[in-house]
RNA sequence: GUCCCCAUCGUCUAGUCGGCCUAGGACGCCACCCUUUCACGGUGGAAACAGGGGUUCGAAUCCCCUUGGGGAUGCCA
């Protein structure tokens, strides 16, 4: 059974990068009847935090891009199976003790740098007797302990995403799998992990291509059978790194920009991987289509403006109900405080009237604003002279003389019927009373169709509030 | 420096492994239309195969070089 698996470091918060990662690994497994599991990578005693590994669970929640089998696992938790693992290869001579210092090996690479060699560690520790061991520990040195790497030929796999990559065994070299504090190191535990989980297809950001080879010393080292790679490009900003420029790197931030996790998740999928021409594709559909073959190769640049625009297709897709769900953090946040009366106002056409002009819910949140509202309105200039305007005052009044005569309901088409009768007994343009009206009913020039807002607030609230503006 | 990877409109991409491509779609942009404000929407438009060599009857598609980008080069992941 095909089993992925997504392994941020709990050393940042989950990166849109990473988001996306996450995103394929999932895909690809739900695609393939699948697994998909998580794990945290927290050997960087330095530099993981709690709250690091909070934020990513939130990011992932809210994504809807937590483990299939609901596990988050940590790497740390292994540690004394890491440790085993490398005084296995330690004891069957495939692994060493190596006492360099780190000015030393600082030294080495600034001579490399000037021969221009390769930089790498040569190896000088590789054949100590246990005389020049104990000298060294003697001196108070710490061993940390590398794997022993083939330094003839080349190593080479086939990437499920980049084709066959290959590269010459002498730029590699023999690296730390075992820090001096006693930890385990990256590149040796993600494959003792990978293998122990049974992952079969390690989907990762093509940062790590160069990881890879060494890991596969350690597949073989350890007498493990390869999992396949697959290398998904990175996602740049418009000027080489991402950065906040081109938009957010932290996924949560989006949540609070007021972006839809749908729209994240349709916006990422399409950044290196495609269906054919479509754009709106939803997650049921990419998990049942999602194809590797179809991912390029090449870095994409993040736009903010076209993930608006998909977060606008979401907002649509959404029914009132839905939509005030979302939106009722954002009204807090604003300061709005909900009723019945107004929540009656946004799930009896309130939401509807506005909801196909807002890339992100705060713009949703704006436009409903009014609602919130009552008169006596704080106008402002425009508003004022808009009321003031000759003959407007007095185009409200005769649409209330007709408005009281309406038996029952006051609807968007009887207050069209209304104004087409005004505008033709009096000669005046629609909009002679459309903006009046507007302004009296809402006390705001930027608000939804006349109709729709009388509709919205009924007959007597809406004769009510053009009253008070007379 | 060395190694690895990448290269179609401004951006995301289609192009299925050579012919159906005078290169298609989407975002954005421009124009017009719709219109009671702001938007939505509709129609149309400008806009790309990085450059140079090959291979071939034929190349965006295959090979090589150049250039440009990215990544790695850690007792980080």
């Amino acid at each position: 059974m095909v089993k992925t698996r997504f392994a941020p470091s709990p050393t940042g918060m989950l990166h849109i990068g990473g988001a996306r990662t996450a995103l394929f690994n999932y895909l690809f497994a739900k695609a393939n009847g699948g697994e998909y599991l998580l794990r945290i990578e927290d050997t960087d005693q330095e530099r993981s935090t709690e709250e690091n590994k909070e934020i990513i669970r939130e990011g992932l929640d809210w994504l809807g891009l937590g483990p299939t089998d609901g596990k988050w696992v940590l790497q740390t938790d292994s540690l004394e199976r890491h440790k085993q693992a490398v005084q296995k290869l330690l004891d069957e001579g495939k692994a060493y003790e190596c006492f360099t210092s780190k000015e030393e090996l600082e030294a080495m690479r600034e001579a490399q740098k000037e021969k221009g060699e390769t930089i790498r560690y040569d190896g000088r520790h590789r054949n100590l007797t246990e005389e020049q061991k104990q000298a060294f520990r003697d001196e108070g040195r710490v061993a940390v302990i590398r794997l022993k790497v083939e330094e003839e030929g080349t190593t080479s796999w086939d990437d499920a995403v980049q084709g066959t990559i290959k590269v010459p065994n002498y730029t590699l070299d023999d690296f730390i799998i075992m820090r001096a504090d006693g930890y385990p190191t990256y590149n040796f535990v993600v494959a003792l992990d990978d293998h122990d989980m049974g992952i079969t297809h390690v989907i990762r950001g093509d940062d790590h291509i160069n990881n890879t080879p060494k890991q596969m010393f350690v597949y073989q080292a350890m007498g493990y059978e390869l999992p396949i790679f697959a290398h998904v490009p990175m996602i740049h900003g418009k000027n080489g790194k991402m950065s906040k420029r081109d938009g957010a790197t932290n996924v949560l931030e989006y949540k609070e920009a007021g972006f839809l996790p749908e729209a994240l998740n349709n916006y990422l999928m399409r950044l290196g991987w495609s269906l054919g021409d479509e754009e709106v594709i939803s997650m049921e559909r990419a998990t049942e289509h999602f194809d590797i073959n179809n991912v390029n190769k090449s870095a994409s640049v993040f736009d903010q403006v076209k993930l608006e625009w998909f977060n606008a297709q979401y907002i649509r897709e959404l029914n009132a109900e839905q939509l005030l769900t979302h939106l009722e953090y954002f009204f807090t946040k604003e300061g709005l405080t909900l009723n019945d009366t107004i929540r009656g106002y946004l799930l009896n056409g309130g939401i509807n009237a506005v909801k196909n002009k807002a890339k992100k819910l705060p713009d949703l949140v704006k436009a409903l604003e009014f609602f919130f509202k009552a008169p006596p309105f704080n106008f402002e200039e425009k508003e004022v002279s808009i009321l003031e305007t000759d003959g407007y005052k007095n185009n409200l009044q005769l649409f209330v003389n007709k408005a009281q005569n309406i038996e029952g309901t006051v609807n968007h088409d009887t207050v069209s019927e209304i104004v087409s009768e005004l505008c033709e007994e009096t000669g005046l343009k629609f909009k002679d009373f459309g903006m009046p009206l507007r302004v009296a009913l809402t006390g705001t020039t930027q608000a939804p169709g006349v109709g729709d807002i009388v509709e919205i607030f009924g007959k007597d609230e809406s004769i009510k509030r053009i009253q008070s503006a007379l």
